[in-house]
DNA sequence: CGTTTTTGACCTGCGC
DNA sequence: GCGCAGGTCAAAAACG
């Protein structure tokens, strides 16, 4: 329950974000906005304590930072909102989780929740996608929390949360490496969840949970658990890139119920063919990527490096104004994000993976 | 050799 | 207390 209830925050979030990028994003594009809304990147946290989840986004943040620089082209993006109120009072789960599932198409709830976006310092030329930060939900989440049912059910590992939506896309990368520990199928989801584990140091208890959503194949849906014990490395981690990009015999290219959804952008034979780990499977001057937007995300490397420093600074005084503010950036196009989601998740049909369940 | 991925088994929380 | 489902462990295999 406490996973729907994670969602229903996302979307109850994102609702309008939702709308609105689609609007703006993939116009254009190759792709239908049906078949492939655009997913901007939707963040929001779940803690049972406030303090905690400051860490939490700084924690994202960073990894987050080398990806800032990214260009928002949502309407939204260019006023710094004042992090209002959210929708969330005003949408129901049920209509929430209906937007979720896309039923609900742009609407004009323009609602510019406390969404914040990033200083277009850097333009990347990525068209889309975009980065939201949303704020001050939590206090409203929690608030729900604690007036439905859904909060009864606690999880472990449910103290600390930090859900993240993002599109094929925008899925890489953080700067940590990350190791798959496991993967599960989960019951109402046609795919499974993997388990990633920070190995950028042992003994760190930084979690990743990578899902695709159900509703829309494009989205993966990424929670964060627990709080890295080391710093930031500053670039990949060349030793979490010990990646295999080769053909593994894994399951068959994931087969959503409705198949008619062609995920990944583009490239269904890399899902057979690459298989890298999550977010940190390229060396740091891997050039995995170079396939197509090779030379865009070369360069986005090296001045993302630049830009982060920059963004960092600029962070900060953020930070200090609105410690609370989560900043996710857009992980704008990388392929390399197509690269490894496109073989990230093998199983994709589920019940392939752990003990199904049992 | 060191690291990651895969995957069956085990552990734990939750609802009934 | 039982069963289900999610989360984690750990051995084996694969890869550079």
């Amino acid at each position: 329950m406490s996973e729907d209830w994670d969602l229903f925050a996302v979307v109850r979030s994102c609702s309008s974000s939702v709308s609105t990028a689609t609007i703006n994003t993939n116009n254009g594009g190759n792709c239908k906005q049906q078949d492939h809304p655009p997913l901007p990147l939707f963040t929001h946290i779940i803690g049972e304590d406030r303090d905690r989840d400051s860490s939490s986004c700084n924690e994202l943040q960073d990894s987050c930072k080398p990806f800032l620089p990214v260009t928002t082209t949502t309407t939204w993006s260019s006023s710094p909102l004042p992090l209002a109120p959210p929708l969330v009072s005003s949408a129901s789960p049920n209509v929430l989780m209906k937007q979720e599932q896309g039923l609900l198409e742009s609407q004009d709830q323009k609602l510019p929740l406390g969404v914040r976006a990033f200083t277009p310092s850097t333009t990347i030329s990525s068209s889309s996608s975009s980065v939201f930060v949303f704020r001050g939900q939590r206090d409203q989440l929690l608030q729900q929390q604690s007036q439905t049912p859904l909060r009864s059910r606690k999880r472990k590992n449910q103290q600390k949360r930090t859900i993240c939506h993002v599109t094929q896309e925008n899925l890489s990368s953080d700067m940590w490496a990350w190791r798959k520990y496991g993967q599960k199928p989960i019951k109402g989801s046609p795919y499974p969840r993997n388990y990633y584990r920070c190995s950028s140091s042992k003994g760190c208890l930084a979690r990743k949970q990578v899902e695709r959503s159900n509703l829309d194949p494009n989205i993966f849906i990424v929670t964060y658990t627990g709080e890295h014990t080391h710093p930031r490395p500053t670039h990949r981690n060349s030793l979490a890139g010990s990646t295999r990009n080769k053909s593994q015999p894994v399951n068959p290219i994931p087969k959503p119920e409705q198949s008619s959804v062609q995920t990944v952008s583009g490239s269904s034979t890399l899902k057979e063919e690459i298989h890298l780990s999550p977010t940190t499977p390229l060396k740091e001057n891997d050039d995995v990527q170079g396939t197509n937007g090779d030379e865009e995300v070369n360069m986005e490397d090296e001045e993302l490096d630049e830009v982060e420093e920059e963004e960092e600074e600029e962070e900060e005084e953020e930070e200090d104004n609105d410690v609370d503010d989560l900043l996710i950036p857009n992980f704008a196009v990388r392929d390399r994000d197509d690269l490894f989601f496109a073989g990230n998740f093998p199983s994709w049909s589920a019940g392939s993976a752990g003990d199904g369940g049992g």
